[in-house]
DNA sequence: CCGTATCCGATTTGATACTG
DNA sequence: CAGTATCAAATCGGATACGG
């Protein structure tokens, strides 16, 4: 292969049929991960519960300005692809724990080389912003 | 620490403020790179031109399916974020090269490790996807 | 060849009110 | 306490037509 990054294996090492049929990447597992990670909630809530589990409400607390709503969504769906378990304790009144799955911890490292590689450019990232903004102005 | 996955240090490993404020991981650079990995073409695109430069029209035709107006929306995203960069060769016809900047290779990494996690496990969240099916059914 | 402009439907998110 | 229901706003993405 050429001139790629590192040389680390990986499934996006592979080279791509062309044209891309719109599923290689696309109904395949990796764009309803990516997609999850973009998503405005999922993300922080994994991080949250990645320090221990948490109550409905104290996550509620926790977050600033999630609506109920978003946080239920939310919580449904990384309950429903396995990353998150809910445990509702049958008192008065009602509580329900959430915490992570084992599945949903290892996603955890892949999500803080992500993050770590964010904070990591920031700058630079900020730096070809200003260019290019200073490059648009004219 | 209690009982993190690994033990690998990162931004995501130090307890957050309760309650987050909104910022934190927010209009902190993680959530801009969140969201691009997130969006329908970015990574798809930086995974073709991390192989080799493309022309816009040869993306185009690679891509099966995206729009003129994402294909140009997203490489001007890319561009502006110092990952992509856009040469002109002032010929006739025009004819315009895209590349991964220096900065845009080093993503590629976390990226794959992002995507082989979710090739790695895609059999558990269809299961987990299965029962959460069976189990709203009743 | 390499785009831009415009319009529109679909999806995402939030605000608000209400409930077992 | 832990949600649901409903409505509205914002954003995203695609189709189509046109331009340098």
């Amino acid at each position: 292969m050429s001139g790629t990054h590192t040389g680390v294996p990986s499934v996006l090492e592979h080279e791509l049929p062309h044209p891309v049929p719109a599923d290689e990447l696309a109904a395949c597992p990796v764009e309803d991960v990516f997609r999850r990670v973009g998503d405005k909630w999922s993300t922080l809530l994994m991080i949250l519960l990645g320090n221990r589990p948490h109550r409905y409400n104290e996550l509620h607390r926790a977050i600033d300005g999630i609506s109920q709503r978003m946080l239920t969504r939310t919580l449904r769906g990384l309950e429903a692809d396995g990353l998150v378990r809910r445990e509702v304790h049958p008192t008065v009144p009602p509580s329900v724990e959430y915490s992570l799955t084992p599945l949903g911890r290892t996603l955890l490292e892949p999500l803080s080389a992500l993050a770590d590689w964010a904070v990591l450019h920031e700058a630079e990232i900020n730096e070809a912003r200003s260019r290019h903004a200073d490059a648009q102005r004219r």
